[in-house]
RNA sequence: GGGCGAUUAGCUCAGUUGGCUAGAGCGGCUCGUUUACACCGAGCAGGUCACAGGUUCGAGUCCUGUAUCGCCCA
């Protein structure tokens, strides 16, 4: 039975019946040993910290036309789900939220009380993103989805951790992290917040050490600082060595006031050469000697390793004053300070300065200052011990290096290339290429990798200890049944043992190999009950989020058992991400799957461009200049949203997306009023108003400035940008509609017949080019051409001149029937990883009308479903270049005609007799002129007359003549302003041509082609002047 | 501080290895509802390709510098 198409294309009727087709087809469902050459790709796993983006529309639409693709070339085409738990973040979330409604904080809860909470939250989010990326037509196969802590993905954490244990590749090591002394925790970079706030700089006297520093002058050296609290924990005072005033007290030493600590003075480049005069802040406020304090201060850090300076922490985790915690030579002078807060100490020392004569100047400095976005509390750089993986190892970091492309790599020798293209299958190779520097830099100046967090929520660390006391034991041999228990064990492999050294103070210490244990398996009852008898713990804390991620191609595929998934689809094709990922996870997943499995994750990285907002702001959820992509497809459709996104990307330029409010009631879209917030981002106000309705706008909610009720409820965020899909789903959906009405439902079957008409030998010559780009276009993931190239292909040559030529005919003539299903038929193929609903619903109505499509040089096999159709394959015979002449030749009259009819204000629906003078072919398609141009032909021919009343349009193809319709005026600025075009044009092309360089040296053809161009042109003007002159 | 990118029509963007009379969509203007589509059709207007040098017979495209904007890493 035929279906009824709308007049309009109406996604929301079509988008849920087609999703629900797919699914009882189980069409995304792959299986290892099918047939096909395996493509897989694994989903950029989401954080189920929030729902998705217009961002991540963007990378799981681009995936998804991979994806659709490759499964219609006949691929083993597999696109793995999931979600990350994305710890802190979403921990973090969990525990606002709590707090705002319940007002009870994490630690009110047991760890695992509150980890239940948190999975709560999680299972909310999964099912909300999982059920955008269902709308949003992504051919996922959600059989399998993972998550990054379920059974199997955990399995594959426990697995990776122990092997690096136990191959010496991860460590305990001290690390400055960014404290929060309130909430007690650390935090990620991410999570502090630059403020701008009003301190001092403070210029302060150390007085020089030496003996015969009496004789220097003056006698001392002066430290500029922001923080002067943290002068106890000096360990020396650097010196930039290019210093040239200053250098050459490097080698002496200073005796720190208060704590009469003799420390060095250093040379370190880092330090800034004080220059009063210039603009950049530090070098005006710059004393020229810079006080280290390694254990509080992340650049001091490194300078203290740089110089094996001692380590001297003088905070407690609350930030007050301590000698508990890493002080040892605390003065009798210190005493009054310990238990101060370090803003109390601050002032404590400042005074003690300015009493002792040592204070030699404040002034007011204006400067950025971490702050936890949690306590909003200042970040103090703490040290603390901390879990490593050492990327630094060549079998990590070295080998990512040699999985690069060698054409990509900046070490590449320039010529020699040839050898390379055919090995595509073992390297790594970026898209746009100029990532392959991130990713190469990264590696060469990576450094080891921090992976323990001070959290609850994510994979806790398998490694039990007991450190301090039992250790000794434990090499004294005291409890040697229960050694040469943990001797058996990590011989089976059930443990390991040892963490490599434990680093302190920019210093290796080896470590009692019974210190730390890691245990294998999960289950392993035994081994932790021993453990924890015998004074073990487990580390409380847990992985970094990026360690399960980086496992994310093996996990997924259900390493580290052999699995058919794992030796099908891994390594996986392309990897399909955005820029700051490079780094902080295609690197790792690069080294691991290299590490655990000698293979490459993936292929091919290709990076896609960023969406930002009207204002160029990158969009964030604080901003509230995010949108939802159910929002869009609540406006516009799934496929108008996902063809829009495709068209928008390129390889350069990052996307522009101005964003709109709708009003709740009425529906309708409109800009909101903006304003800017104080870090001088632009957000649209918190409450707006449409034509008398009010709402909260999404940054209202975000910030939480405004919170919706009935009476104002929160807006749904739109962008008229996906207009442009919307329209053209549109336009396709009725370019189908006209032809279903034309098509007879009983076609004979015979393909083998002529293609007789000039408009059916054209388009099907057009057909073989836009497969042929299309395909190009997607092989390099050139999405925008992809799409853009498609777009014209169906609105401009299709719909506009196609079916409008074949208007005439197509009733009675079954051949030309049959071209237009063809034509029809493929378009939808090439356009379905793109807009996958409507062109499966149109796929269901061509084919239930008429069945039995494709002519010879193109087959199109018909099956039930678009999702499973065959990517169309054409013949070269399709190809006809005296069609595309003849179509062009017919293209430019019409359009002559048009032109000449609207500018001299003709009545457009009036036929007028027109004479067309012209060597051209044009017998052959007289009655596709009269139909095109509205026009009924007089006289066509090289010598026809020119009528004496007569519109006349002069071009190089010939001339027109509309009679009886003379607009002398009109027609004479046609032509004067045609004239100055082709003067303009012929003196650009004589000035070439006198040019003797040109001639002598530019390619032959080059020459000829502007000679010919220059004849034509003149020519054309010849003839306007002839025109000119019989006004 | 290091790296990468951008600057082309009022707006958002194309412009493949230098070889156009520089393009598209939206917006604007003028016409038009003889049944595919007004989410439409026909036509028109609109650009010193950020700026300054350079290479070349020839530069939107390559090189150098300047300005502005953005991103990534520290």
């Amino acid at each position: 039975m035929p279906h009824e198409l709308a007049k309009q294309y109406r996604p929301q009727d079509v988008e849920t019946e087609i999703a629900k087709r797919w699914d009882s087809a189980r069409a995304f469902h792959a299986i290892p040993d099918a047939a096909g050459a395996p493509y897989s790709i694994v989903i950029p796993p989401p954080n189920v910290t929030a729902a998705l983006h217009m961002g991540h529309a963007l990378n799981n639409t681009l995936q998804d036309i991979l994806i659709r693709y490759h499964r219609m070339l006949g691929d083993n085409a597999m696109w793995m789900p999931g979600t990350d738990h994305a710890g802190i973040a979403t921990q973090t979330v969990v525990e606002k939220r709590v707090l705002q409604e319940e007002g009870r904080k994490r630690t009110d809860f047991t760890r695992d009380q509150f980890i239940a909470r948190i999975q709560k939250w999680k299972d909310e989010y999964e099912k909300r993103i999982t059920d955008q990326l269902k709308v949003m037509g992504c051919s996922c196969d959600w059989e399998r989805q993972r998550f990054t802590m379920d059974d199997q993905c955990a399995k594959a954490v426990r697995e990776a951790f122990f092997q690096l244990f136990r191959g010496g590749l991860i460590y305990r090591g001290k690390r400055l992290v960014n404290w929060d002394p309130i909430t007690q925790t650390a935090l990620a970079d991410d999570e502090v917040e630059m403020e701008e706030i009003d301190g001092n700089f403070y210029y302060m006297r150390y007085p020089l050490a030496e003996a015969d520093s009496s004789a220097v002058d003056p006698p001392y050296v002066t430290v500029a600082t922001t923080r002067p609290e943290t002068m106890l924990g000096d360990t020396a005072v650097a010196v930039n060595p290019k210093d040239t005033a200053r250098a050459a007290l490097i080698g002496k030493h200073v005796i720190l006031p208060i704590v009469n600590r003799r420390i060095p003075i250093i040379g370190d480049d880092y330090v800034v050469i004080p220059n009063p005069d210039s603009d950049d802040p530090k070098a005006k406020y710059a004393s020229g000697f810079l006080k280290v304090t390694p254990a509080h201060d992340p650049n001091d850090y490194d300078i203290g390793k740089r110089h094996n300076l001692p380590i001297v922490n003088v905070m407690a985790p609350d930030a007050s004053i301590s000698n508990q915690h890493g002080w040892d030579d605390s003065s009798e002078e210190c005493q009054p300070l310990l238990g101060l807060s370090r803003e109390d100490a601050r002032k404590w020392i400042v005074r003690w300065f300015k009493d002792h004569g040592l204070m030699e100047e404040i002034r007011p400095y204006r400067h950025a200052v971490g702050h936890s976005y949690r306590s909003h509390a200042a970040i103090e750089p703490y040290l603390s011990d901390q879990w490593y993986v050492k990327v630094t190892d060549p079998k990590l970091a070295g080998a990512a290096l040699q999985a690069m492309n060698p054409k990509q790599r900046s070490d590449a020798p320039a010529s020699d290339t040839s050898a390379i293209s055919n090995q595509t299958s073992d390297i790594l190779t970026f898209t746009p290429e100029r990532y392959a520097k991130t990713f190469e830099q990264w590696h060469r100046n990576i450094r080891d990798w921090c992976i323990s967090r001070q959290l609850w929520w994510g994979h806790r660390i398998p490694v039990w200890s007991r450190v301090g006391e039992p250790a000794e034991s434990y090499r004294a041999g005291e409890q040697s049944s229960f050694v040469s228990q943990l001797n058996q064990w990590d011989n089976e492999g059930r443990i390991a043992r040892g963490a490599g050294r434990l680093m302190t103070g920019g210093e290796t210490a080896s470590v009692d190999p019974g210190t730390f244990v890691c245990v294998h398996y999960e289950n392993d009852d035994e081994v932790i009950a021993v453990l924890e008898k015998a004074g073990y713990t487990q580390d409380p804390d847990v992985l970094d989020t990026w360690f399960s991620s980086a496992l994310w191609p093996l996990s997924t595929l259900g390493w580290p058992d052999d699995t058919a998934e794992l030796k099908t689809w891994n390594p996986t094709n392309v990897l399909c991400t955005a820029r700051e990922i490079i780094t902080l996870w295609v690197s790792r997943m690069v080294m691991f799957n290299l590490y655990f499995r000698g293979q490459l994750p993936f292929r091919d990285v290709f990076i896609h461009a960023m969406i930002q907002d009207g204002h160029g702001q990158k969009m964030s959820k604080s901003l509230g200049n995010g949108v939802d992509p159910v929002d869009i497809i609540h406006s516009h459709g799934s496929d108008a949203m996902r063809f829009t996104l495709a068209q928008m990307t390129t390889h350069t330029q990052d996307v522009r997306l101005p964003v709109e409010c709708v009003a709740p009631a009425s529906g309708e879209p409109f800009e909101p009023k903006y304003k800017t917030l104080s870090n001088g981002y632009k957000v649209a106000q918190p409450i707006q108003e449409h034509k008398g309705e009010k709402m909260v706008s999404s940054y209202g909610v975000a910030s939480g400035e405004a919170t919706p009720t009935k009476d104002m409820p929160a807006a749904r965020n739109t962008s008229e940008k996906f207009d442009y899909g919307r329209n053209f789903a549109n336009k396709l959906w009725n370019a189908t509609r006209f032809a279903l009405s034309k098509l007879n439902t009983n076609p004979t079957p015979d393909t083998r017949y002529p293609i007789p008409a000039l408009p059916d030998r054209w388009i099907l010559s057009r057909i073989a080019q836009i497969t042929e780009q299309t395909t190009r276009s997607l092989d390099a993931y050139d999405f925008h051409n992809y799409a853009d190239d498609l777009y014209h292909f169906i609105w401009g040559d299709v719909c506009d001149w196609y079916i409008e030529a074949i208007k005439p005919t197509v009733e009675t003539n079954s051949i030309q029937q049959r071209v237009l299903a063809s034509v029809l038929d493929v378009s939808l193929r090439l356009l379905h990883p793109a807009m996958p609903f409507v062109t499966e619903r149109l796929y269901e109505a061509l084919n239930d009308i008429y069945p039995q499509r494709g002519v010879e040089g193109l087959a199109l096999p018909a099956g039930e479903l678009l999702v499973k159709a065959a990517w169309p394959r054409v013949d070269v015979t399709l190809r006809d270049e005296a069609a595309e002449q003849q179509f062009e030749q017919l293209r430019e009259l019409v359009n002559m005609i048009r032109e000449a009819r609207t500018q001299s204000s003709l009545p457009p629906r009036q036929t007028f007799d027109v004479t067309i003078k012209t060597a051209a072919a044009v017998q052959e398609f007289q009655g596709l002129i009269e139909a095109l141009a509205n026009v009924k032909l007089i006289d066509v021919g090289p010598e026809a007359a020119k009528p004496a009343d007569a519109v006349t349009a002069v071009r190089a193809i010939g001339e027109i003549y509309l009679h009886h319709a003379a607009d002398t005026e009109a027609e004479r600025q046609r032509l004067e302003k045609r004239l100055a075009e082709l003067d303009k044009c012929i003196a650009a092309f004589r000035v070439r041509l006198n040019n003797k360089g040109y001639v002598d040296k530019a390619p032959a053809h080059l020459v000829q082609q502007t000679r010919d161009e220059l004849a034509r042109v003149e020519a054309e003007r010849a003839r306007v002047l002839e025109q000119l002159g019989a006004k």
